[in-house]
DNA sequence: GGATTTTGTGCACACGTTTGCGCAAATAAA
DNA sequence: TTTATTTGCGCAAACGTGTGCACAAAATCC
């Protein structure tokens, strides 16, 4: 493999310094006061010739590597991969590229992914975090570095943090079905402690206790597989008999609950309203289609974006007073929570 | 922020020199001679002091990046988001990381990408590629760097291949509608010269030939807006009275499609047959399900890391044979595609 | 006991950049 | 003309590693 050319090639073919070619390279040739014959002669021969500077020494001496990591749970859950999209794009204009990584909610897994990033002089951080990291993210603070939350938060931890009113998305989604005639309205969730989980449900709570309804809570373990969290779903509709809706927490939920139903062979919205945390493509095609509440997934990308570049830009980050964005989400109203409309 | 610790001041602190340190840092203390009291010494202050090596610096030195480039259409797509997955887990343990990008199948943003890539000494690169970026791969080629492409290729470039039989794909498809008693059969595909369509458009006149049907293809360019896709499938159905199956060439058509067929409220899979190329988590909750080829996933995602693993391993990449792994796709049969079992 | 080999360690350079500082020539000021 | 300033550019060190080579001390050989 011939190596590449290296900005001392440049300088020693065109009888010039390595550090004038810098400065033109780097547009620092006004600023360095590089007279323009200068300039264009060493443009020419770089445009010439194809150079292509080495970001590994650049990094090195510069001390920016010029990468973000992001780290999310399940990078192929289709809310995380499109704001990975986003992100990607945003922050690529910026010169910035992504190292992405699943953290499957799992402590060890994160603590090893953060160890990598820093070994490769990753600039700021990008993470959905998992329980049990709040020390290794305090380290990354305390050492200066950027950081940013987002979907979920370790509330010890002072970073920005961006994530949506997920009390309020629980709450319309319950007080939806219950406009929609629905009375003993079952929550569906995980078995978390994770803050976006702690307030959905106290959103339901809250909206249960508006409307003076009972509580039906079914807990999933984190993990459950998902034909396993299926029968899980049936033997909680059969154990309590009566129900007539259910509230997912997740999107995944939803599909394994929306087994369940099929496979009792109940009829949705008649039998069973359904109300989804997190909207999908498909859930509009579904027969019946599926009402959702959507996360702003444009406007939670951009706010991480902009909330990082922010971090990156300021020179002090250990005592900056961090910013908590709460963002709005929309009912999308389809079929499945409906049960009057239909029974005309 | 402080700065890190370095090789040298662990040398110094311990007064031994840093090569010393380099050779127990990087396991070589036997091959190099250290004596087991000194590495001892120096493996538990590093441990103590929790010293993290500099990629950069290493990459730089040695001129290996430990990075994989890895360019897919779209990385929000499941299909690759999903492969992604599996490929950043694969190479995560041999102490790679990879970048992640999406194309768009757009040809400059793919140059863009590559170049971006080669500044950051990116060692090898999976690429699902846009079309007319051969010199640009082609030039990575010839400079020794390893490239493996994946789910479509471009036939002029001699490196490793990793795909699937698109071609038996669209014919089992074909044949199982016609085993179902279909007989006017469309393809919807896309308006793409990827070989990856191309064979599936083989396949599918290869089936038609050999059963005797007449061929109905609708294309639709290649980044139309999901909702005019629908527009254009509703006016092909109704402009080709009679057409009693659809074969979907991509997973978005299918989804597309289905919505054409729901506003025109035909009966699937009375009035219409339904199977789409490339699976879906959804399609088998969808009510009728769907019938669709499903590409192994796993398969793909374990032969190319492994494919490009050995081509790392090489020496002399130039002149190596190229290899091409076709894989085995798979029919999962679901209610849209069988009139006769449900008209009994 | 001298010659040779083995053992254990360090010096110093290289990787490809960026940048503080220096310095001669040209120009402006006095 | 002398002095001060500006212009235009280069020297050399630094970023944190890895490694060829050298070399003294200890061990072995004969």
């Amino acid at each position: 493999m011939k190596r590449k050319l290296s900005i001392h090639d440049i300088a020693k073919e065109l009888n010039v310094s390595s550090t004038t070619v810098s400065f033109v390279i780097n547009g620092k040739a006004a600023e360095k006061r590089i007279s323009s014959d200068m300039e264009k002669k060493i443009l020419h021969y770089i445009n010439k010739v194809g150079y292509q500077p080495n970001m590994m020494a650049k990094s090195l001496r510069t001390g920016k590597s010029k990468i973000i990591g992001l780290m999310v749970e399940n990078m192929y859950d289709p809310f995380f991969s499109s704001i990975a999209r986003i992100i990607e794009e945003n922050t690529y204009q910026l010169g910035y590229k992504i190292f992405h990584s699943s953290t499957d909610n799992d402590t060890l897994k994160s603590k090893d992914l953060i160890k990598a990033f820093r070994e490769r002089q990753v600039d700021g951080y990008i993470i959905a975090p998992a329980p049990g990291i709040e020390n290794d993210i305090q380290q990354l603070i305390d050492d200066g570095i950027p950081v940013i939350q987002f979907d979920r938060y370790l509330s010890k931890l002072k970073t920005d943090v961006i994530v949506i009113d997920n009390m309020d998305g629980a709450f319309i989604g319950v007080q939806h079905l219950v406009e929609n005639g629905y009375k003993m309205i079952a929550f569906v969730t995980l078995d978390s402690l994770q803050v976006q989980m702690m307030d959905r449900l106290a959103g339901y709570k809250k909206a249960l206790q508006k409307f003076g309804l009972k509580k039906y809570v079914l807990n999933i373990p984190y993990g459950t597989e998902s034909d396993v969290s299926t029968e899980m779903i049936k033997d909680f509709i059969s154990n309590n008999p009566g129900l007539d809706a259910l509230f997912f927490a997740t999107n995944y939920l939803a599909i394994s609950g929306l087994k369940a139903i099929k496979d009792l062979q109940m009829n949705v919205p008649g039998q069973m309203g359904v109300v989804g945390f997190d909207d999908n493509t498909h859930f509009a095609l579904f027969s019946p289609s599926i009402t959702a509440i959507a996360q702003p997934i444009k406007e939670i990308s951009d706010e991480v974006v902009r909330s990082l570049i922010n971090c990156l830009a300021e020179r002090d980050n250990k005592n900056r007073k961090p910013e908590k964005v709460e963002l709005k989400v929309t009912l999308n109203i389809r079929e499945s929570s409906q049960r009057n409309s239909l029974n005309h």
